[in-house]
DNA sequence: TTTTGTTATGTTATAATATAACATTATTCA
DNA sequence: TGAATAATGTTATATTATAACATAACAAAA
């Protein structure tokens, strides 16, 4: 997921060459396999939309993109591919922005931080055990039991900071 | 904000007693005074009924309190007051959840982290700047500027833990 | 290989959340 | 007072997501 990404030189984003979306697609199929479910046509063809989208992308967005594919498909469609996905960590979602997109490093449950441009939408993912640590450190005086964090940050990207 | 929640010993939560509320909207009032600005009867009365519910509440519940009180409101009456209320910090949104919570801490501005409860609901504020540095190391290297960093973990509450 | 149970998808309808656009009222301040 | 600005009222509609039930595909046992 590195390739060709418009904004940022440092790090991966979400618009990644024909070749690493297949690999990824296999990568999934992989995971799919393991865990003894089913990698389905439609599961496949929402994640390759997804992760062939430049930027986190909406449910019917992804509607109409499979609608203009030739499937007929209605918003439960999208969605249940969807969840699916989310489920098996191969795409996050953006509660903030109502938007989906390919998990960065599905191999491994990770906590993740997300960089969302408010400018440009362009956002990258990141890893690191310090802000989960941090979480974690926080929640113990309430006995909290975390099970699921989301960590978005607005801000500007480096490109939009430069170039306003 | 502290007295009778039904599930943390330990913290601040969101049924406070009458006198809380009418010290939190006093507060409210200054607040908006000193920065020139309307607490009309509107934006005091939803900030009311967001101090007032026991949990984070959505918009349309809001509506529907508004409605019962005698107002004649609309989906635009309740968001105007919820976007001035946000903008002033004097109310927190969740959007893991689409819900709306007053602010623990409305004096000063301040990264919050949300421990939510899946099972009861129950949502304490904390505060600690050490999430905040986490996140702004994290942002260094893309050169990205924080604006603002949404924090919501999800997860068993201690009551709900103890007692499930 | 048929049967049977399970999982996935199709389809229609609708719920839940949020905003656009324009009219009216209230407030401020010259 | 009157003009400008800010807030609210009102109607309509956009956007996001799920419920409910029918059909199809698949898997595993009989």
């Amino acid at each position: 997921m590195t390739e060709h990404c418009p904004h940022a030189e440092l790090a991966s984003c979400t618009q990644p060459s024909s070749e690493q979306v297949a690999t990824f697609l296999e990568q999934a199929e992989t995971l799919c396999n393991q865990r003894n479910l089913r990698f389905t046509r439609l599961r496949k063809q929402v994640l390759e939309l997804v992760c062939r989208a430049e930027q986190p992308v909406g449910a019917y967005q992804l509607l109409d993109d499979l609608r203009e594919s030739g499937r007929s498909a209605a918003p439960p469609t999208v969605y249940r591919a969807l969840d699916f996905l989310l489920e098996q960590g191969l795409v996050h979602r953006l509660a903030t922005r109502n938007t989906y997109l390919a998990c960065a490093h599905p191999q491994r449950a990770h906590a993740a931080v997300f960089l969302v441009c408010s400018t440009c939408g362009h956002t990258q993912e990141v890893h690191n055990e310090t802000v989960i640590d941090a979480l974690r450190q926080q929640a113990e005086p309430f006995d909290f039991a975390i099970k699921h964090a989301s960590v978005e940050v607005s801000g500007l990207c480096h490109r939009c900071r430069i170039n306003p």
